[in-house]
DNA sequence: GCCGTTTTCGGCCCGACTGTTTTCAGTCG
């Protein structure tokens, strides 16, 4: 197990990273967690702690030019405070006396930023234990998961090793952010991000990108100051690695013009790709130099194939396909015509159904369904059936409204029905029925056995209301696997029933996964690619939901929501 | 401690269910 290393005495020499400014940051937070403080404080400084760690200027050399530090989000005046005393002096003395007050197994956590206090005191309790080694002992033991269960010892596993991955949203903000720096801080003339982040693999280990510039080594030696101080792993004349403080490795790949497009197909691929492609092709790297591909189309070309999109690289059957030119058209988001997973101030979500209509309209969707959660789901703000009734008839008069104000749009009746426990809907079939479609989830008993689970669900779809699957595994990338299913069983009894999936958009879910996105295509079950959206804010990540349909090989004619209404109408009625 | 189209104070989800950690913490959106 990768363990967090002592920062503090290490750097006096050298200017301190973000990184280890956050370190302390985050230490302070937990200390003051463990104590009788604010709550709402011990959030400011983890939240300031994050930001700082994503920052790319070094905050270091701003506090020696006396900048403004507030002008950073979640900094205010004390936290800002608290990065020049750690700047100018080194130390931290809140945090030094704090350290000093609690007892050795606590103040020994701030080496380790991501632990919870609260969480791991109980589990020393609970084990009888009082050590970070202790802990470690018991995590790799299986003594922890079984004592206080899986979450309790996902927790100390992240906890006690360093990220190394990240989330690709994430990872495309980070990205932006690096090849800003690449361009105006370090000299480098042009950037392409390449690997993972290019194929939109949804969890990314590696951010990389080719690059040209006169001065490689330059800028291998710029790019160190990224974020104060980023670590350099390895380099030679055409390539540099580092460990972003953010958890991933990025990787340069020095590349000159006449060689550009050749590098994007070598830098691309995964390894099983790359490993089809070249018994087809040549050795890629061994073609530099040739100067005869000014695009990635003019090699596909050259060895007899099919461009092929980033998102395919991945090994599956696309070399053969482009051989045969039988590579799908991917989606696009110019084929997506409306939202079909959206909610609204009925429940949970921000903005009233007429602004979000407005914003569906504005986003260039010619339809938007409204599935607010339904009356069981109370932290939700779930709709009782009487205000459902309601909402209906107020979703008709809207959208007559609407029609003869604002062109364009038309809002379609719907909710997010929980599958209850027992595979029942949350609705009766009278209410079900005044609905354009539906939108029906697992929200709860997530510790379902697999069969028990899987026949929730396909329970669930012997209800001649049930339409579409959402977030059919419920899975949280990063953070928790779905519950246990057979999917292959549910996929053929969707096809067998006349149910749909959605590949719900929401960055940490991108539910269904690619590959059973896959599955379900080639069983031929439509898939509507939503967003799940709370806020007027968040139809633009739809665009993570169509990287996962594109990495699935889908066509905009696998796609409910590629249709218009009209063709789409009808396919929900069973 | 931070923040501001509720702007210098009062907010910052939250509420019911689950399950074994037996009495409240974890969990779901």
């Amino acid at each position: 197990m990768g363990t967090r290393k002592e920062t503090q005495s290490t750097t006096q020499a050298s200017a301190l990273s973000n990184a280890e400014i956050a370190d302390r940051l985050a230490g302070l937070a937990q200390l003051l967690s463990t104590q009788k403080e604010n709550p709402y404080k011990v959030k400011a400084y983890q939240r300031a702690a994050v930001r700082v760690r994503l920052l790319s200027e070094s905050l270091d050399d701003l506090v020696k030019e006396d900048a403004d530090l507030t002008q950073f989000p979640g900094v205010g005046e004390a936290i800002a405070s608290a990065i020049r005393e750690i700047v100018l002096t080194g130390k931290l003395r809140k945090l030094d006396a704090l350290r000093g007050q609690a007892d050795p197994e606590v103040a020994s956590l701030t080496d380790y930023p991501r632990l919870d206090p609260k969480r791991i005191l109980r589990i020393y309790k609970k084990l009888k234990i009082n050590s970070i080694e202790a802990l470690s002992e018991k995590l790799e033991s299986g003594e922890i998961e079984s004592a206080l269960g899986r979450r309790a010892a996902q927790h100390v596993r992240q906890g006690l090793s360093e990220p190394h991955v990240m989330l690709l949203y994430r990872a495309d903000a980070l990205r932006d952010s690096i090849e800003e720096f690449l361009l105006t801080k370090c000299g480098a003339k042009a950037v392409q991000v390449v690997g993972a982040c290019r194929r939109r693999a949804e969890v990314i280990e590696e951010i990389a990108f080719v690059i040209e510039t006169d001065d490689f080594s330059s800028v291998v030696r710029r790019m160190q100051h990224y974020g104060g101080r980023t670590e350099l792993l390895e380099t030679s004349s055409h390539h540099g690695v580092y460990a972003l403080a953010a958890g991933p490795t990025l990787r340069l790949r020095h590349c000159s013009s006449p060689d550009w497009a050749l590098a994007l197909i070598a830098e691309t691929g995964s390894a099983a790709h790359l490993k089809k492609l070249e018994a087809v092709t040549e050795r890629v790297t061994s073609l530099f130099g040739s100067g005869a591909f000014p695009t990635e189309t003019a090699f596909y070309r050259k060895f007899g194939l099919e461009y092929i999109e980033p998102e395919l690289r991945e090994g599956h059957d696309e070399i053969e396909r482009a051989q045969q030119h039988t590579l799908p058209s991917l989606v696009r988001l110019k084929d997506i015509r409306g939202e079909l997973h959206a909610h609204s101030t009925s429940s949970d979500g921000s903005h009233s159904i007429e602004q979000m209509a407005i914003a569906a309209r504005d986003f260039g969707y010619e339809y938007i369904g409204m599935t607010d959660h339904s009356q069981s789901l109370k932290i939700a703000r779930g709709v009782p059936v009487a205000d459902l009734w309601k909402q209906v008839r107020a979703i008709d008069k809207l959208n007559d409204n609407l029609n003869s104000r604002l062109t364009g749009i038309q809002v379609l009746k719907s909710a997010e029905v929980d599958i209850l426990a027992d595979g029942t809907l949350d609705y009766p079939d009278e209410l079900l029925a005044e609905l354009d479609y539906t939108v029906c989830s697992v929200h709860s008993r997530f510790g379902f056995g697999k069969q028990e689970q899987t026949e929730r669900i396909l329970r669930a779809m012997d209800n001649r209301y049930f339409n579409i699957l959402g977030h059919a595994t419920g899975r949280l990338l990063l953070k928790r696997p779905g519950y246990e299913l057979d999917v292959e069983r549910i996929i053929h009894h969707a096809k067998k029933t006349g149910c749909f999936f959605e590949i719900n958009s929401s960055p940490d879910r991108l539910d269904l996964s690619a590959e059973n996105a896959r599955l379900a295509n080639e069983a031929g079950v439509k898939i509507a690619i939503s967003t799940d959206a709370h806020s007027t804010r968040e139809f633009g990540t739809v665009r993570y939901g169509i990287d996962q349909a594109r990495r699935a090989g889908l066509e905009p004619t696998s796609i409910l929501n590629c249709l218009p209404w009209p063709s789409l109408g009808p396919l929900f009625r069973r």
